[in-house]
RNA sequence: GCCGAGGUGGUGGAAUAGGUAGACACGCAGGACUUAAAAUCCUGUCGCCUGAAAAAGGCGGUACGGGUUCGAGUCCCGUCCUCGGCACCA
């Protein structure tokens, strides 16, 4: 018997009668419940991708039969680069491959009978829906962060106070470091002004060292190069400086870290956005220092440690600081250019690895203490950093690890500035002691030092507080074709905005990159060269341009004139429940929170947080199976006869030619032709059986299952239960494919108990009337309280335990009372919405099942009548229990002979009752 | 190394306020029906002990060692392990 009729009948319905289309009613309160939405990949759906859906889904139907206006829609993340290398290999345009995706997509969503309003969808693609990716850029580009409005500003107004009084008040988001008049300002021609206000902008162009592989064509991402080749293929990759468009998320670094807290996030998710922006309090030192031509210059180093300032013995510059050439001395120069390059050629990663050994050379030349104007030798070393605070350290090898191990490694002088420490042995880190030998920190406290030095450094003119972020600016280039293009006209060196959206992609006949670090959008000259003689840019946006934004489009997807209706967005947001892969902490999630605060400062965007609470759903895995094929001969052996592995190879077998590890030999044959003629070992029942191994769920370990062939055996309903009962929504857990039968079962029993029918070919149901009895109402009471309360806190899977439950209790009692079943009906809808309103309609109800109010439970159902019993224990001491008015003896005196072990318990104190509820010894009364 | 989350039967997991640990389900074992299989239904299923068996009972048990409490899977301290993230960030 399958539902799989049933599932078709009320997806054709629900589809004729745009039964999820939801529109604002001011009247109600709103909803909003967001899945991350999906990259339609050729492999379409298995089952671990709907899990986050299906849960969702029972929110969303649970909170409209709460009365709630619930916005809970799909759409697609549709640019990227599968579908652009598939084009690259057949030719086939990545759109026309997205679009059959697509439909696939949506075919299997609709098979599961998820309830989206399908009027809605947004695609990433669409140039309906990228016009206003591209605006938003736009938007980026024209404006500046204010730090003093601790605001976003349009770039006209800086303009203005350039030309009323330069640059020396404005406090802005910026490198920019030089300060210039109004007189200047006016005195520059559009070139020069132009670059000056690229250090403002939000979205600027910036020539940045990149993974360049000439092989492949194409700039790689750090986790794509390893060991100076590229991963995919093992080509060469250099280290080449290219002109690329970044945002300045460092803007906005503050705000980022201080909403995090009133986000009702995971825990770890918070940690690693904060730790990401990594926001470090310290102070900027300048160190005196003398070239050996006689200039005098100054280093500047970060510290969050400048109460170390007396413990420093010599200072340490990174390779590529601007000032190693001016401070090299002249017996140094060939040995430190030598270190130079090496360094240069060293990739991030090698060098993260090398770490053992502390590298670097001196420079032959030295700085001066601030304060004592002791010397201090300089050196350059790979474990100094350019890109982070100045890209010079002051080195305390006493209290840092990394400059104790450079300091023994080139024997150094370590001087510890803390009472009663030797750093003989290791670096002493912790922020605890007194100092000494330090100035006038001598005798403060580590903390009461810190703040001491900060003001001093400040007063003297030696430096000053500081704070220093990991976060970097993100790339916003990417050279490639399937992606939104910029809307950017480039005069000369100069990028202009246009203004005419959607600049829309062109087709193109190659999809190869051109091997100068462009994308193939670069040789259609007639598309980049414009009549007024300005040129497109190439370059195109990267994945999560559009996913930054989606589900602001949500709100109001069919909008020509403006990103969303101010209205609706304020009406909707924020997303009140955002379920996806905690993959995205700190790519998606940060970009998407950037740009909400970014378009809330442009008052485009009603809200700064855009996600109130996030839940992360747990991967599911799938489940292999391995056999075993000898190296020395072409002999399969059954995985329960091998006693040594190691003679033999492992072979993933397709597990639809498996029946637990039973695996059908004839049917491997056939898939794997090369072993047809192997010969195959079975065990004495004459089975072949492989291993079972849990891994990912992935096309090349042939574990895939796809909820479509699930649905069509069992039905939908079993399908979504399932999904729920496999374990709590945020846990990483195995796809047990056996599993599936427990809530098949159960819906079939729920069925055949409520039907009486062995098909779903009727339609008749076996409801009776007459008044519940008390019992009854305390099931169904029990019921109601119970589900309530765990969707409220996503615990779906024990609400599955409490259908079961229920359905148990309801059989055991021949219960199939109108008046039991209607609210449970209702109860179930959101998980098993099919059976729900297939049962629903044979009752010959008119009102709809989807708008029906969600039961409340009556807590007077739930209280149990109670007695005082009066028992003895051990014959000695007279109690009084309050028990259930319906417990006989037979439930009493088990419990009482239970609690002889409380008159242990009370210290002589004398028991006058014990209290009982069901199933549970409160108290003891005293 | 640092940060975060966790550790309960053969398996997934339940125990919502510190109150009968193992709900519910899978798997497994036994049985019924059947020529047989599938399907379905019933019974049992943490370990050890007493008991011919059943009934009934006893003891132990939630990673390990301590503690608080009449009572701890739950709270506190310490140790070990697993998973996830970050990792020369000065």
């Amino acid at each position: 018997m399958s539902f799989a009729p049933i599932d078709r009948k009320w997806q054709a319905h629900w589809e004729a009668t745009g039964a999820y289309e939801i529109e604002e009613s001011p009247a109600k309160p709103k909803y909003y419940v967001l899945d991350m939405f999906p990259y339609p990949s050729g492999a379409g759906l298995h089952v671990g991708h709907p899990l986050g859906y299906i849960a969702t889904d029972i929110i969303a139907r649970y909170k409209r039969h709460q009365g709630y206006a619930v916005l809970h829609p799909m759409g697609f993340d549709s640019f990227g680069l599968p579908a652009e290398q598939y084009a690259l290999r057949t030719g086939i345009h990545p759109a026309i491959t997205t679009e059959k995706n697509i439909q696939r997509y949506t075919e299997q969503l609709k098979r599961i009978g998820l309830g989206y309003p399908w009027s809605r969808v947004v695609r990433t693609s669409d140039p309906s829906y990228y016009k206003w990716t591209q605006w938003i850029f736009l938007q980026l580009f024209t404006h500046w962060y204010d730090k003093k409005a601790q605001k976003a500003r349009p770039i006209s107004e800086l303009i203005s106070i350039f030309e009323t009084e330069g640059n020396q008040n404005v406090q802005a988001a910026t490198d920019y470091e030089g300060i210039f008049s109004a007189q200047e300002w006016k005195s520059w021609n559009e070139v020069e002004r132009q670059r000056i206000l690229m250090h403002y902008r939000l979205a600027y162009t910036q020539e940045a060292i990149v993974n360049w592989c000439p092989a492949l064509g194409t700039v790689l991402a750090n986790e794509e190069v390893k060991d100076g080749l590229s991963e995919r293929g093992g080509h060469p990759v250099y280290r080449i400086p290219l002109r690329q468009w970044f945002l300045r998320i460092t803007a906005y670094a503050d705000r980022l870290l201080e909403h995090l807290e009133e986000l009702d996030w995971p825990q770890a998710i918070k940690e690693q956005q904060k730790n990401w922006i990594g926001r470090s309090e310290g102070a900027y030192i300048d160190f005196p220092v003398e070239s050996p031509e006689g200039e005098l210059l100054h280093i500047r180093v970060f510290s969050t440690r400048p109460d170390t300032l007396w413990g420093v013995t010599f200072l340490v510059l990174a390779p590529e600081h601007p000032l190693v050439d001016k401070l090299t001395a002249p017996s140094e120069k060939a040995q430190v250019a030598a270190y130079r390059d090496w360094a240069k050629n060293r990739l991030e990663r090698e060098r993260l690895i090398g770490g053992g050994t502390p590298t670097g050379v001196f420079l032959g030349t030295y700085a001066r203490h601030p304060y004592t104007a002791e010397k201090l030798p300089l050196y350059i070393s790979d474990y100094v950093l350019m890109g982070y605070g100045t890209g010079a350290i002051m080195a305390v090898p006493a209290h840092d690890a990394r400059d104790w191990a450079f300091a023994k490694h080139f024997g150094l002088p370590i001087r510890s500035i803390i009472e009663g420490i030797s750093a003989d042995t290791a670096a002493y880190e912790a922020r605890e002691g007194r100092l000494k030998d330090s100035g006038f920190l001598s005798g403060l406290s580590v903390e009461e030092a810190i703040q001491t030095i900060r003001q001093r450094l400040r007063a003297d003119g030696k430096g000053g507080p500081a704070v220093q972020y990991k976060l970097r600016d993100a790339v916003f280039s990417r050279q490639r074709y399937w992606g939104e293009p910029f809307p950017i006209r480039w005069k000369g060196e100069v990028p202009y905005p246009d203004e005419n959206l959607p600049v829309e992609l062109p087709p193109v006949e190659r999809y190869e990159p051109t091997g100068e670090a462009k994308s193939p959008l670069a040789r259609l000259t007639s598309w980049v060269q414009l009549p007024d003689g300005s040129q497109r840019e190439t370059d195109t946006m990267p994945g999560w341009a559009g996913s930054s934004w989606y589900f602001l489009r949500y709100c109001d997807p069919h909008n020509p004139h403006r990103l969303a209706d101010p209205d609706k967005l304020r009406y909707w947001l924020p997303v009140d429940l955002y379920v996806g892969g905690s993959e995205h902490a700190v790519g998606h999630l940060l970009y998407a929170r950037f740009w909400t605060h970014f378009l809330h400062d442009i008052g485009v965007c009603p809200v700064k947080e855009p996600f109130a609470k996030l839940v992360n759903q747990g991967m599911i895995l799938g489940r292999s199976i391995v056999v075993y094929r000898r190296k020395d001969v072409p002999i399969f052996t059954s995985a329960d006869l091998i006693r040594d592995k190691s003679l033999y190879f492992p072979i993933r077998v397709d597990i639809s030619l498996t029946d637990d590890t039973r695996v059908d030999v004839e049917g491997f044959r056939r898939w794997m032709p090369e072993y047809a003629n192997d010969q195959f070992e079975t065990n004495s029942a004459g089975e072949f059986h492989g291993e079972p191994v849990i891994e990912k769920m992935s096309k090349s370990f042939h574990n895939v299952v796809t909820p479509d062939e699930l649905c069509e055996r069992y039905g939908a309903d079993a399908f979504r239960l399932y999904e729920m009962f496999l374990g709590p929504l945020t846990h990483t857990k195995p796809w047990d494919p056996r599993g599936i039968q427990g809530t098949y079962q159960f819906l079939r029993r729920l069925w055949r108990f409520l039907t009486g029918e062995e098909t779903t070919e009727g339609s008749g149901i076996l409801l009776t009337e007459g008044a519940p009895s008390a019992e009854e109402l305390r099931h169904l009471h029990t019921l109601i309280k119970r589900v309530t309360e765990d969707i409220e806190r996503l615990s779906l899977n024990t609400c599955v335990s409490h259908f079961m439950i229920f359905l148990n209790e309801m059989q055991r009692l021949s219960c199939r009372k109108r008046a039991i079943w209607l609210p449970v009906f209702v109860l179930l809808e959101p998980f098993a919405p099919h059976i729900a309103h297939e049962l629903w309609e044979r009752t010959g109800e008119k009102a709809s099942l989807l708008e029906a109010p969600w039961p409340q439970w009556n807590p007077e159902y739930l209280q149990v009548e109670e007695i005082e019993y009066p028992v003895s224990v051990n014959g000695k001491l007279r109690l009084h229990l309050r028990v259930p008015a319906d417990w006989g003896a037979e439930q009493i005196e088990p419990v009482v002979r239970q609690d002889e072990r409380l008159l242990k318990y009370t210290n002589g104190k004398e028991i006058r009752r014990i209290v009982i509820v069901p199933g549970k010894i409160i108290n003891v009364v005293v």
